[in-house]
DNA sequence: AGCTGTCTTGACCGAACAGTCAAGACCCTA
DNA sequence: TAGGGTCTTGACTGTTCGGTCAAGACAGCT
């Protein structure tokens, strides 16, 4: 199982990932990912047949990175709207490191790369829906919590809420990065969610 | 005032806006453009100083070529529900009139160069965020309207509610073109419009 | 006819591009 | 210690990139 990725490859799908992310898949080179990661070109093509099959591993290494983070934000142990809150603090969180490392708001390198290279990458559209939908999946487990809270009716249609739960967020991460602009994200994002749910708002956005 | 554009600047404008459209910034060469306009490159650079300062214009002529649309789906004729299922409709349509001309869901031209490009062109940058304020005006009255009608409570935000309105129609449009699939603007737009504006949705999504 | 400003042309540039390759270094196992 | 697979290296390829330029075509004006 313990795939035991070579230190190389690692450090040319991190490099990758950085780069793409702050910046887009078609403004860094091969070259600039192999100076960024200090391997030289023969070896990035040992590892990868092309630039393409790189920026995949680099939205699986993104992905997977976040998984634990996810399960500490999703924790059963946590009540359901407190799971929620977690998210949207966790979104607002990552985007502001991202914009003072980088200098500005880098959004979500899977949705910009599947925006960009999606249709001329089949593998990159494929990798963005299995993304989709494993966080879907967390979605739809806290959903079900609220319906069994009371939260949410019983008949909810707990798919559908998901789907638009990730559409809403992936909509607003990327607008934050298009406008370079974290304030949305502070300021409306718990309400977003909350209101794309159907849930109640009893609060006011954020001062 | 009529800026009598030449015809083939405005040739090189369109393709472009095609091009670029079709899969991205960083994968259309001025050469490719200026072969798709029939032009040859040292015209090009007579009328534009950079690829980036085309793509800044193609944005506009974008946004240009929509106004008359947007007069008509917002015309205060018609009662502000209506205006909203107009818009409903009409993001579909155009979405699956380019997936029927290009192969595939093309998403938001604009939106998606502004992911792209806006954070390495600050133009560009500046053309979304000037186009967002525009569209946002539109959203603004009509919920005005709203309002008027006894729809939404007299204290809503509209200004807030704008805004949200517009990062959930790109979020949606963008997530349209990623996954290549229409199903979910058809059967769901129209109801998250009503959802995100905090009106009571009385109709089922569409079978 | 001559001048002027706008537009067009096609050849041209150096740099950057994605990708290749043969040769060798390194490490594990036999 | 010999062999073989994995990895590394750096030079190399042919193409394409964004951008430049000098020369000329063409129109409108005088």
């Amino acid at each position: 199982m313990g795939a035991q990725i070579p230190e190389t490859k690692r450090r040319l799908i991190a490099a990758a990932l950085e780069l793409i992310w702050r910046s887009s898949y078609g403004s860094v080179s091969v070259d600039d990912i192999c100076k960024a990661a200090d391997v030289r070109k023969g070896s990035f093509y040992h590892f990868f047949p092309s630039k393409a099959d790189l920026a995949v591993a680099a939205m699986d290494h993104a992905d997977i990175e976040l998984r634990a983070t996810y399960d500490r934000i999703f924790s059963p142990a946590s009540p359901p709207l407190q799971r929620l809150e977690n998210l949207a603090a966790f979104i607002y969180d990552a985007q502001k490191e991202s914009a003072e490392k980088y200098g500005h708001v880098c959004g979500c390198p899977c949705a910009s790369l599947g925006s960009e290279m999606g249709a001329q990458e089949p593998e990159i559209r494929a990798k963005f829906d299995e993304q989709r939908r494993h966080k879907t999946r967390y979605y739809q487990n806290v959903i079900r919590d609220l319906v069994a809270e009371g939260l949410l009716p019983a008949d909810a249609d707990v798919k559908a809420k998901a789907d638009e739960l990730f559409a809403y967020l992936m909509g607003r991460v990327m607008l934050a990065r298009i406008e370079n602009d974290l304030e949305p994200l502070r300021r409306d994002l718990k309400n977003g969610i909350f209101r794309t749910l159907g849930i109640a708002a009893e609060t006011t956005p954020a001062a």
